[in-house]
DNA sequence: AGCATTTCTAAATTAATTCTTAAGAAAACC
DNA sequence: GGTTTTCTTAAGAATTAATTTAGAAATGCT
């Protein structure tokens, strides 16, 4: 469980990397907004511990395109404890709000009320199906022990698949989840990335078929 | 969105009733830990506000009873404001907790964090009858554990029947429900959709007969 | 800017479902 | 018992959905 701490005061950051190793974490520490993005572009967090009053980029800022990318936990620490604030900190997607002065325990027990969420819902570094082998740390795909270089879109579709392994997706489920967007004018647009997706897929094993179509309803993975 | 409120300060229960229903949920309140353990017997709920100062049984109880028994989200709401407790609770299952006096903004805010995560995860819905397994989720029907393969309309239909397993239903209801149209101008389409399903149905389980016929006026579930 | 890659659009092709028709069977009615 | 109505079922026609191809538009990269 890898934790960043975001918190450009020093002895507070320690304090925190002291109070998440106690638990069994790992902490790393980060002093400013940037730091923070290229640690995320660098390696995948479980959680975020963020102060709101960072050098180089608001802490608002920052929390939204953590929320973009992933699904990580987000704590926030920050000594604003102005009510409108605190309220649109969850709003816009943080999971939890502790205010400075804090208590270590109580920190460190709403970390691992964080972590115990997460732990349930994980998403595993490396998906598999069949003879698929999607590594989402490197975002290579092999299939048939053969590498498969599939544009971002195939990847996040295969993906999308691999994460619901029996899931049924109907083509508004696929584009609101791929595209990220609630508009959906034509599924032919998915139907061809799936077909594009398929082919590749095929070319690596042209033995295995590997979705189904169900007619009328949509996709699913071939058990 | 179900959510159940366990306060017995009547006036309290009301504002937090108030709050929910504001934001688009459900709320229905209980002012006991017993009335609660009722509620939970009665219907599932997605999300518990639950005040630890109750008559009949301690918060404390009734939330290891409510995590025991399901995935649902738990908000403490209480006056208790010592650290130990605080602390305690996150430990003990309890997802967010919340100090009076409280504001309504955040109390709306908390209640709209929890209920964006549960959606993602949501269970899957299953539907059963007899020994039919249809789930939702992955729209895959099982008869006397054989697989099905059902059409699109198919699936509509037996779906219909099994959501309201006692219900007649007459062509028109079936029109209406299944194809989402209200000109029905041929009964015969529904009669032979309905042939197709029970044909399907019995190639899987011979000896059981699922669907009956009230003549003249529809068909219904046979129990 | 210019090249390469990806993504989207449009249209032709193919496939599966859905509907219509019609003939025969079962139930209800007289 | 015969007649009428309602339902069942089979087969083929019509319709709709999915696949695929090719090229245009957009995006990304150097």
């Amino acid at each position: 469980m890898n934790i960043l701490i975001v918190e450009d005061d020093i002895d507070i950051n320690n304090l925190l990397c002291r109070i998440v190793s106690k638990i069994g974490y790992n902490p790393q520490p980060a002093y400013s907004g940037t730091e923070a993005i290229l640690q995320m572009e660098r390696k995948s967090w479980d959680l975020f511990l963020l102060d709101l009053m960072l050098p180089g980029m608001s802490g608002e800022e920052l929390l939204a395109m953590i929320r973009k990318k992933s699904d990580a936990g987000i704590i926030i620490i920050s000594a604003k404890d102005e009510r409108m604030t605190k309220v649109d900190m969850l709003r816009s997607g943080a999971d939890d709000y502790i205010t400075k002065p804090f208590d270590n325990e109580e920190v460190a027990a709403r970390i691992e009320a964080q972590i115990r969420r997460l732990k349930k819902y994980r998403t595993p570094q490396v998906l598999t199906f069949k003879d698929i082998i999607l590594n989402e740390e490197t975002k290579q795909v092999t299939v048939n022990n053969i590498p498969v270089s599939l544009t971002a879109r195939e990847y996040k579709l295969l993906r999308l698949f691999l994460t619901y392994p029996k899931k049924l997706f109907t083509k508004e489920n696929i584009f609101a989840a791929v595209w990220e967007s609630e508009y959906f004018d034509s599924a032919n647009v998915v139907n061809v990335h799936m077909s594009n997706l398929r082919t590749k897929l095929a070319k690596a094993n042209p033995d295995e078929e590997y979705i189904e179509t169900i007619w009328g309803m949509g996709y699913r993975l071939k058990t």
